[in-house]
DNA sequence: CTGTTAGCGCCTTCAT
DNA sequence: ATGAAGGCGCTAACAG
C-alpha cells in the first residue's frame, strides 16, 4: 500500500486525473503523456487501490458465496461451477460457511457485507427467522438449493421431490415393498424434500405406515452407517434402503458389509446427489445426480444478469434443475439410465 | 442511498466522531450519548462501510487464497482447514483460481491485491519467472505445496519425496521388482518429488533403468486410465503400478477392470494422497495420506502469526509435513482379509 | 485535451 | 467529553 496514483503523476509530470484517465481508458488522452503514464506506472509498480475505487464506484467486483460447508463432494463441485463462471465473468469470490449454524451464519452475512457487490447463499436448514434478516441487505441475493418461499428473491433448486420419487419407484417396480428411508438432517429442506418424493411414491403404491420405516440421518457417512444397524435389527427386515443422500448411503453399504450382508442379492441400496465416488464403491452406487456444478453456474449467471440491471422489474426466479435416475448394481445388477420421469 | 455514519450521527444529535468512537470503543463517552448512538444505530440498521474503513487502516480482515482449483478432493480439504482457521480468527476469505495457467495465476494475484490482508499460494508448477513477480506485492506471502528455494518466503510442503520412497519401498518388499510408475503433470514440483522418491527407492533396490518403467500422467483419472493401457502392452509386463496421485491410481483400477486383470493378484497398485475416497474403490486403495486440511490451517496460523508482526524477524519457514502409509487391498489382501500375501 | 476541485465513508488528530 | 477538520486513494465533475 504505498505508491499511489499521485506517485505515479508526480513521476509523469501530469495531474493525478490524467493518470486516472490513461488507466482507465476513460477518456482521449495525447499518446505522448498517455506512454508516459504508462511508463511511469510501470516502472513504479502501480497497482490501484481497490477500496479507494470501491468507495467511489459503490461497486466491488466481487461475489460472496455463503454455503454450509466448503469441503465435501458436493460442495466442492459446486464451488467449481461457481469459480468458473465467477472467472469468466471478472469477478473475484468471497466464500465463507455457516456450518449450519445460526451464528456463523449472521456472521458470515455481516462479514460479506459491502465486499461484495451480490451473494449466492445456500443454507437448505435456513429458518424464517434467518430468511427476515436478509433484505437488510444492500446486495442482491440468489439462493440455492434452499427453500424461501415468502420472500422475493431468486431461487435456483434440484428437483429434491422428482428426483427421490423417481428413485424409490425405481425399488418399487424391482419388487422391493418394505423400503427403508434414512432421512437428512430434520431442519434441512432439501433433505425433506427428498422424504417427501419417497413417501408420495411408497403411498401411489398403496404402501401404509411408511413412518415405521423411516430413520433418522444426517447426511454423513457415520449417520448412514448407525441407521443402516438400527435397520437391521427390524423384522421383517427391509429389503431396499434409500438413504437421503450419497454419504449416507456409503455408510449403509460399510456397515452391510460388516454384517455379512451382500448387496444387492440380500438388501438393495441407493443414495443421492450422484457423486463421482459413488462409482467406485462396492458395490457402484445408485443414485439421482443432482447438477451440482451447473447449479453454481446459473446462480452466478443470473446474479451478475441482476448486478447489470437487466433484470430490474423481471419477477423473481424460482428454478428447479431437472436431476436424472443413476441406476448402477446397489439396486440392480443390470445398469440402465434415464432421467426423471416427468412428475409436475 | 445507504445508510452512513452520518446518518447515525444526525439521528442521534451527536457528531460523526462520537460515532465512530462509540461504535469503535476507541475512547471513553458518557453513558446516555452511548445509548443514543448504540441506538440510532440499531434502527437505521447501520453497517460501517469497509472499503472505507481499509482506506485508513490499511488492512482488511481478509487472507486471499490462490490455488489451481477448488474442486475435487485434495483442494476441497485443503479449503477447509483453511476455512476452519480464518473463521476461527475471524478472517474473511478470498479464493482464486490458476487452473495451472500463469496468466490466470498473475490475473488472480492481481484480483488478490490489496483486497487481502496476506496470501496462501499454492502452486505446485509456478516456474522461476512467476516466482520472480511476487516480491511486487506488498502482503505475507505463505507457499504451500510448492517449491520456491530461493525466496524468502515461509514455505510449507509435503514430505512427498518420502512418501514416495516408502510407497515404492513398501511394493518393493512385497516381492515386486517391475514396478511401473505413472507420473504427475511434468511441471508440478510436488509430482517431480513423487518421482524422485520412487527412483530412488528402486536404485537402492539395485534396480537400473526405471525410466522405461516410467509412464506421464496428469494427476487425472484420465490420465491414469491411458497409462494403464499403454502399461499393460508391456512384455514383460509390470506386476505393480505406482501412481502419482489416487485419481491416476482410480483411472488405473478401472482400466485393469476393464482390462480383465485382477488386483491385487496380476498387478499391484498403489496412489497417492490418500484421499477418503480411496476406502470404497474396488478394491480399496493403498496410498500415502497427506494432511491436506492440516496444511491448510499450519498456513494460515503462520500468515496470521505474521499480519500481527509476531515473526518481524524470523527466518522463512521451511517445513514438510509428515505424511503416513496407507497399506489396503489394492497391494496386499493381508491388509483386510487377514491373508497371506500370494506373493510369498 | 488537461489540470483543479470536490467528495466517497470513515478514523484521528486537533481544538474546545 | 465532544465537535470540527484533515486526509486515506481514487474518480468525476468542472473549468480552462
Amino acid at each position: 500500500m504505498r505508491v499511489t496514483i499521485r506517485d505515479v503523476a508526480h513521476a509523469a509530470n501530469v495531474s493525478i486525473s490524467t493518470v486516472s484517465r490513461v488507466l482507465n481508458d476513460t477518456c482521449v488522452v495525447s499518446e505522448d503523456k498517455r506512454l508516459l503514464v504508462l511508463e511511469a506506472a510501470k516502472n513504479l509498480n502501480y497497482r490501484p487501490n481497490p477500496a479507494a475505487r470501491s468507495l467511489l464506484n459503490k461497486s466491488t467486483g466481487g461475489l460472496g458465496v455463503l454455503l454450509p460447508f466448503v469441503s465435501g463432494e458436493f460442495f466442492s463441485e459446486f464451488l467449481g461451477g461457481i469459480d468458473e463462471a465467477a472467472q469468466k465473468n471478472d469477478f473475484f469470490l468471497m466464500i465463507s460457511t455457516s456450518h449450519r449454524h445460526q451464528d456463523e451464519f449472521r456472521a458470515a452475512m455481516r462479514a460479506m457485507d459491502k465486499r461484495v457487490d451480490g451473494l449466492i447463499i445456500m443454507a437448505p436448514e435456513l429458518g424464517a427467522e434467518d430468511a427476515a434478516s436478509i433484505p437488510s441487505l444492500d446486495e442482491p441475493v440468489v439462493f440455492v438449493n434452499t427453500n424461501i418461499d415468502q420472500r422475493p428473491f431468486d431461487v435456483i433448486n434440484f428437483d429434491n421431490f422428482g428426483g427421490a420419487h423417481a428413485l424409490t419407484r425405481h425399488l418399487l417396480e424391482l419388487g422391493h415393498h418394505r423400503i427403508a428411508h434414512i432421512k437428512g438432517p430434520a431442519d434441512a429442506r432439501d433433505a425433506q424434500e427428498r422424504t417427501r418424493g419417497y413417501r408420495m411414491a411408497m403411498a401411489e403404491s398403496g404402501i401404509e405406515d411408511v413412518v415405521a420405516l423411516e430413520f433418522q440421518g444426517g447426511f454423513t457417512q457415520e449417520s448412514g452407517h448407525a441407521a443402516a444397524n438400527r435397520i437391521l435389527q427390524m423384522d421383517p427386515r427391509p429389503s431396499a434402503i434409500m438413504a437421503a443422500n450419497d454419504y449416507s448411503a456409503m455408510g449403509v453399504l460399510s456397515a452391510l458389509h460388516e454384517a455379512g450382508i451382500s448387496v444387492p442379492k440380500d438388501v438393495a441400496v441407493a443414495g443421492f446427489d450422484g457423486l463421482a465416488s459413488g462409482q467406485f464403491t462396492v458395490p457402484p452406487l445408485t443414485s439421482v445426480r443432482v447438477p451440482v456444478r451447473e447449479l453454481g453456474s446459473t446462480a452466478v449467471m443470473r446474479l451478475i444478469d441482476r448486478l447489470h440491471g437487466k433484470l430490474a422489474d423481471t419477477a423473481p426466479l424460482r428454478l428447479d434443475l431437472p436431476v436424472e435416475l443413476l441406476i448402477r448394481e446397489s439396486t440392480s445388477a443390470k445398469a440402465v439410465h434415464g432421467r426423471t420421469p416427468a412428475f409436475e
